[in-house]
DNA sequence: AATGTAGTGGGGAAAAGTGGTGAAATATGA
DNA sequence: TCATATTTCACCACTTTTCCCCACTACATT
């Protein structure tokens, strides 16, 4: 299970090695989808399936779920690893993170989320601050 | 269980030694993660899965959900002791806690908490002052 | 005073991250 | 269809960081 929050570096050619600890997990492939939030999402191949079928069955006579759907399936791509842990992330999905060099990579349990550098402290500073209020919404959800 | 204060120091490599008393309850290794009130909470494995079970099956689809096991999940860390039973502390992490080279390990029964010195001094102060009024507020969740 | 244990500090080996080069594959244009 | 250009991929090499082990000091206990 992914846990963590890792700092890399994409290079010039859109590569951008993941942290060692998770590779064994990872086996030798995994799924880059687009996220929520302006990340991206990485499963492996099992918990992929496992989303994809819940997306699959989603009803599709409801907008809000055909926009979900393409999001995520449309914009899914499998990749694999090189020798050195390394993944290419296609440009649409670069594009889509707003991913420069500079990369946040966060264990998520079942999934691994991809932010640009900024983008994620931003974010991370706001959800600090509001810390404690959300601590406490969660524990009326039981938590 | 865990319970006592203890006062420590990290050293130029972000490595902090746990107090001895607690190590073997500890066993090899356990989970730091980001806590409330600016500390940070450190759990036996075990305690840690009930924990992350319940964060993982939070719904990804709403943002407050998201935002908390970005902070719990993402915020967390896995460690190991090496043989004088130190742990290497992310800098991430300490930058979260302002931990610089004092710091204060409190037990608290399930989990430790890790406090920059300073920082637990004047959360202390403060408590201790308050401690009557608190405590008339404790009465009402049956303590 | 001697012994043991706990906490702290540093040095060397190994691994992880990053960048580059050349070969293969694909695409492009005549 | 062939030749050329461009992209993609696998491998190699360097640099930095991390991890593991050993050594020192302080305090406590006998």
């Amino acid at each position: 299970m992914f846990i963590g929050e890792y700092k890399h570096n994409i290079d010039d050619k859109g590569r951008l090695a993941l942290p060692a600890k998770f590779r064994h997990e990872l086996g030798d492939g995994a799924v880059v989808t687009r996220g929520l939030d302006n990340c991206l999402f990485l499963y492996t191949k099992k918990e992929w399936e496992k989303l994809a079928e819940k997306l699959a069955a989603l009803p599709f006579s409801q907008s809000n779920s055909r926009a979900f759907s393409r999001l995520m399936l449309a914009g899914a791509m499998d990749v694999e690893f090189d020798k050195q842990g390394r993944v290419v992330l296609p440009e649409y999905l670069r594009q889509f993170a707003g991913l420069k060099k500079g990369v946040t990579i966060a264990g998520l349990y079942t999934r691994l989320e991809i932010w640009d550098e900024e983008t994620w402290n931003k974010y991370k500073l706001q959800t600090e601050a509001e810390s404690g209020n959300i601590a406490e919404k969660m524990g009326e959800l039981g938590v």
